[in-house]
DNA sequence: TTGCTCCTCACGTCACGTGAGGTGGC
DNA sequence: TTGCTCCTCACGTCACGTGAGGTGGC
């Protein structure tokens, strides 16, 4: 029966020597001998019971779950549900990690799209990314509602072409213009743009917004609050009633 | 300009009030104003950083960070480093998450097959998952050096049959009977089985393991410490010099 | 006056890390 | 005698949670 010290127990299990001497305090393992100068000094079965007790916290096992099972009468029926509950647990930390790891990607898309930076455009990025699912739907939304008429117009040009039907074509146009204003109207009630410059968000004149520049997520628009005309970012917004003449 | 209190901030923001009053201690968050009576008073602006904040530590960036973008004069260049570092983090605590799971999932594997169970089991399936992949090795370099073996063996077997060169079969079984003792002899000095009952790790006379009944994973073997005769399992063991007679 | 909210201490969390200041053991 | 190891306090970590005991504000 060989005797190890703190220092060999920590070295043939990878840990400090700090940690063995916790694991000491809070009676994980207890040294079954100590030397007259009050040194520890740990037996061969105490280094195995050290060798599992670094095993199940490599699996995560808190502490006290580990003295849990040491203590138990019958460990085989705790063994069981420590494992499940950590499995559990570490399930959770791991889709956790996840969510902050996709969160963070976001972010940094966005962060190149920028073309001036403050810490106030943080807010900006919050801001569209929380309704960034919304926005995406609606425009979903907006683009399938859209085939029926494209189909309708395709085929009245079709008709048009190859028997002559022009009067299908004014029909259409006679349908396709009332939706396209009221899609319009309806998209522009539910969007509003951010200002890059002041952070403002607010909602364009329709008329504005209609014609302008714009990329799948930007428009030039001019900020009601700072005057500076841009590209502002679209988020998504349902119009509040509001007290404007 | 709306003013908010203590418990109107953290309801906006999601939070509890400690959270709100733990940012004024630490100065992410000192309210704009107080109240005579000693109470903090937020404003919009204080609300839209507040915003920032929660938004930020949703990432899990440390309070430290985000309170040094804050205080940097231009954060557009530390916000990329925060986040890069950021995601090396939590790309490194997600893959510690994995490899605990893995481990438990492996443990509860092993556990299954464990018809008795105590706290020492847990120092054998350690024992034996930290040699699974050697053990694996050299499984699968056995059964890659028993395939041109085999192939000449059936080789033979059917040039008997179809040519009557029997004797190509007597050349190869004078091939393969010192290759088998020589491969079962290299086996049996590189493993070596887990008694369940005492958990003593030792190594069978070559006879008895070679006849005994077996699994994939066990071998019906007699323990020397404590004289147990049943299934034992295997666990990869380089054999080390002894002075056994 | 009565709830409700808010205030400031101040301790607890979790598994150790990191000194400080002193001593055992070869 | 000299390094090296080990000992015991005791504080620090991180972002709050959770009381205790007291008070502001409608």
């Amino acid at each position: 029966m060989s005797k190890y010290t703190t220092g060999e127990i920590a070295k043939l299990c990878g840990v400090s020597v700090r940690t063995v001497q916790y694991y000491d305090e809070r009676n994980i393992l207890v040294p079954s001998e100590l030397s007259e100068g009050g040194r520890r000094l740990y037996s061969d079965d105490d280094l195995k019971r050290m060798h599992i007790v670094c095993f199940l916290r490599e699996a995560g096992l808190p502490i006290n779950s580990i003295s849990a099972l040491f203590a138990d009468e019958n460990p085989e029926s705790i063994i069981s549900i420590l494992l499940e509950q950590q499995e559990q647990t570490l399930r959770e930390e791991r889709s956790e990690c996840q969510a902050k790891l996709d969160l963070i990607e976001g972010i940094k898309r966005e962060l190149k799209e920028l073309d001036k930076f403050s810490v106030e455009s943080i807010h900006d990025i919050a801001h569209m990314m929380k309704q960034k699912n919304k926005l995406n739907k609606m425009r979903l939304t907006m683009v399938l509602t859209g085939i029926p008429v494209t189909a309708l117009q395709w085929t009245s040009i079709v008709l048009w072409i190859t028997h002559g039907f022009w009067w299908l074509f004014l029909v259409w146009a006679c349908v396709a213009l009332p939706w396209g204003i009221c899609i319009s109207k309806y998209y522009f009630h539910h969007v509003a743009y951010i200002c890059p410059e002041c952070h403002e968000v607010f909602r364009p004149k329709l008329k504005e917004a209609f014609w302008a520049y714009h990329t799948p997520k930007m428009r030039r628009l001019t900020c009601p609050a700072c005057g500076r005309r841009g590209l502002c970012v679209e988020v998504y917004a349902e119009k509040e009633k509001k007290n404007n003449g």
